[in-house]
DNA sequence: AGAATGCATAAAACGGTTTGCCTGCTCCCT
DNA sequence: AGGGAGCAGGCAAACCGTTTTATGCATTCT
């Protein structure tokens, strides 16, 4: 059906040899150059990247696995590494994990069956173990906001336990003192920034009860329930920290509801609100990560580990975050 | 490096085209499948889909043309999209065209040359022309929730034009007149949604000045702008409906921002906004899509043309649209 | 004249599927 | 019991559309 280099040789007298050369950008006679590109333009000839990857074993296709593709901040991330991925000529195949270690798993094998050159992870859980089978098959691989305990692969992330005490810190010097936090405890980046508040507040020399430490699944319902606990509790908090997208949406909405205003009853602060935090009436404080300049290393890291042979130790390059301002602390 | 049917082959002394039939079901010889199936587990032979699509001329990948990976209807989309297609045994290679079509050109070419048995198409604008390729190399496309004038193309969409209507009639309901829309006027979602605006109006002998129609590239900063041009008109309208998920943000950030309370000055109602709806205090009413069964919907017309041929003649499934209530609508 | 250079060519990969043919077995009939 | 039909399953070889590696033929330089 569609024109083959075949199709171009027959139409040319040339050899495969010469018009495979051209395509890779070769020398080739001007006057064979002219004939090839007429036969090209008229036959509407594309390369078939599938042959092409068969014999160069090269796709130039990086599969990306993310826990969650409906949460804003990946798909915000995804966002940046099509940009860095398509300006350095490469694809993305991506899957959804559904927040799924079984699904995860399945994709994985799914990428290494299209022999994709490498592949980023937003991983679902702590367990790194089902990237085995990218190790042996030496597909190079980037772990991306989440990493694991083990040190086994190249990783970028932000320091969210610094992250997350900034955060403690910054309430502290509105003069707050009971402060809560609702935050995942069962990947990575939640569990990291559960130990900055108690770095936190170890650092200051304050105790909060434990029912101010609401741990959950990562979810919008996480932050839902998790507010209307504190808020029930006897001795609520004066101000609770969100410890990601979904659950500070979650929280907000249960505050809301129960007519707490913020930040005269309330105050808050949340990590990754973006446009978010700007509509919210007030503006909510909010930790944010620099997602472009994370997009652009975990690309370089990967395709540095592609064309330079996928060796050397596992690299953990840690960005900071900033903190952005808004109108949803009280001055106490 | 990676094990391949030839190694499968050493082996178990069978020949190639054993192993292959046994890999794709066929029968075999139940000593013989035990045989591989050893050889198989301990080679961690896995098929390449590589080779297996290049003979086949079936690559069980479907690309996706998305006009705005960060859109979070486009994200919750591509979710059911991806459980929809991981069910038929297909995968998605995803290319985002960050609403430019010259992107979106080029994301198609690469789509074609990874040899995509379909493609899922969400237009940045109102030029299809730039599928002429995927006829051309009779590739399936099944648009979604934006088509174009033209009907070449399968699409699955809602009724916009209804959808909008029945917006407008909710404010009506309530009594109000004086009724703004912001929306967007270079894609066909929004500009079926401005006729439907009009429709609504004229059904009901209401007219408005022209400075309630915000028209403008489908963002964020329209719907901010815009409502700013509202608000400050000498007659402001009494009521606004936002015409998609960003300007929704937009609108409702620049209302807070003046200080106009909803609904007290002001009723809203805005499309697609889902979680968000309801974390805005007051809750938003707003038009829902049912993205799930559009999504099956499309995949299902999409996998059909892939094995029954690509023939016959264009489909063009319309859902209608559900209203969400919240408290953004004051009874006047 | 001989070496060096520039291009082109034919043929062998890459890792699967598919086709046509062959073998050997079961079954039934005379 | 012998023989042919029918069939299940295996095999070798061709093929899919590229790249790559020797190899060869001119032309130019020294």
């Amino acid at each position: 059906m569609a024109a083959t280099i075949r199709d171009i040789r027959d139409r040319t007298g040339l050899s495969l040899a010469t018009i495979s050369k051209y395509l890779n950008g070769g020398n080739v006679l001007p006057r064979n150059r002219k004939l090839i590109e007429e036969a090209i333009e008229e036959l509407h000839y594309e390369v078939n990247e599938l042959a092409r990857g068969l014999v160069t074993n090269r796709t130039k296709t990086i599969g990306v696995l993310v826990y969650d593709i409906q949460c804003i901040f990946v798909g915000n991330m995804l966002h940046y590494l099509g940009q860095a991925l398509h300006e350095n000529g490469y694809g993305m195949l991506i899957c959804d994990s559904c927040n799924d270690a079984e699904i995860e798993k399945k994709n994985l094998q799914f990428l290494l069956s299209r022999k994709v050159d490498g592949i980023l992870v937003f991983a679902v859980g702590l367990d790194g173990s089902f990237l085995e089978a990218a190790k042996r098959a030496d597909v190079p691989v980037v772990l991306i906001d989440r990493s694991f305990r083990n040190e086994e692969f190249d990783c970028v992330e932000i320091d969210n336990r610094a992250a997350m005490r900034r955060a403690v810190n910054k309430l502290i010097g509105f003069g707050h003192r009971r402060i809560a936090v609702i935050a995942s405890n069962i990947e990575y980046t939640g569990m990291e920034r559960m130990k900055g508040f108690e770095d936190a507040l170890k650092d200051e020399g304050i105790t909060v009860p434990d029912e101010y430490r609401i741990r959950g699944k990562h979810s919008f319902e996480l932050g839902y329930q998790g507010m209307r606990k504190l808020l029930e509790l006897r001795d609520p908090p004066t101000a609770v920290i969100l410890g990601n997208y979904d659950t500070t949406l979650g929280g907000v909405m249960a505050a809301n509801e129960l007519g707490f205003s913020c930040p005269g009853d309330l105050s808050l602060i949340g990590f990754d609100d973006l446009l978010m935090s700007k509509v919210i009436r007030p503006r909510l404080w909010f930790v944010v990560q620099p997602m472009e300049e994370m997009s652009k290393r975990a690309v370089d890291m990967l395709l540095n580990r592609i064309s330079n042979g996928n060796e050397g130790s596992p690299l953990r390059i840690s960005f900071s975050a900033g903190i952005s301002e808004g109108d949803s602390i009280r001055k106490i």
